[in-house]
DNA sequence: AACTCGGGGCA
DNA sequence: TGCCCAGAGTT
């Protein structure tokens, strides 16, 4: 099977069997789902939900929490991975939104992963939500996923990597359900150490279960 | 490319 | 108590 019939197959499967997500937008402005994705990295989604009301109820805005101090914030989301890091991005973070884009979330990656606690997944992510563009987030489990169905070369090393190929065999209007079901599908199903090929609906183009034969 | 930053969940 | 999870920044 090509890399091209196996696209050809994942594309199919997206538009018969994998309706539109109803990605409710949970936070009420930009800011707030900056903060929520940066909080995010290395850390569950609902450990994030249990630190974001009081958070945004105390730090509504970048100049609020450009004007708080380390000490003030970081009892917020002691609880999250890695807090102490994070309270720092968030601080200088914020000021930069505050001192150079006029307390506007930036709409380019570039831009983006010039903040503090940005990446290039987590960039991904925010243009993707906030901004519909087809920018494909590559996580560990989109990383695992795509190489194990054979979406992408073997021998892709990086995350950029795997979402240049990614990008480039999969239409725009599917980017976004590819995303999320590649995600869904790596922590429930298609699990790194142990996958779950009896409960995968996808076998039939996938390469691992083609050469491993399980 | 390898290392560090740290919590929570669970056996 | 010890293993598992999961990105960004620095060297």
């Amino acid at each position: 099977m090509t890399k091209k019939e196996r696209y050809e197959a994942f594309v199919k499967y997206f538009s018969e069997s994998y309706p539109q997500p109803e990605t409710e937008l949970q936070y009420s402005n930009p800011f707030e789902l900056l903060v929520a994705v940066v909080l995010s990295a290395q850390c569950t989604d609902a450990r994030i939900n249990k630190v974001t009301p009081a958070l945004f109820r105390d730090f509504p805005t970048p100049e609020y929490m450009a004007s708080s101090h380390f000490d003030e914030l970081f009892p917020y989301i002691r609880s999250v991975s890695y807090p102490n890091n994070k309270t720092k991005h968030l601080l200088a973070l914020s000021k930069k939104l505050v001192e150079e884009f006029n307390s506007e979330i930036p709409t380019t990656i570039k831009e983006l992963t010039s903040l503090q606690g940005v990446g290039r997944k987590t960039a991904n992510v925010i243009v993707s939500v906030l901004y519909n563009q087809p920018a494909m987030a590559v996580d560990t489990h989109v990383f695992r996923v795509s190489k194990r169905l054979g979406l992408v070369t073997q021998t892709a090393k990086t995350p950029l990597e795997v979402e240049r190929q990614l990008v480039k065999h999969i239409p725009e209007e599917y980017i976004s359900r590819a995303h999320h079901w590649l995600i869904l599908h790596g922590r429930y199903v298609c699990l790194a150490r142990k996958p779950q090929c009896e409960k995968c609906e996808i076998i039939h183009f996938c390469k691992y279960f083609e050469k491993n034969k399980l």
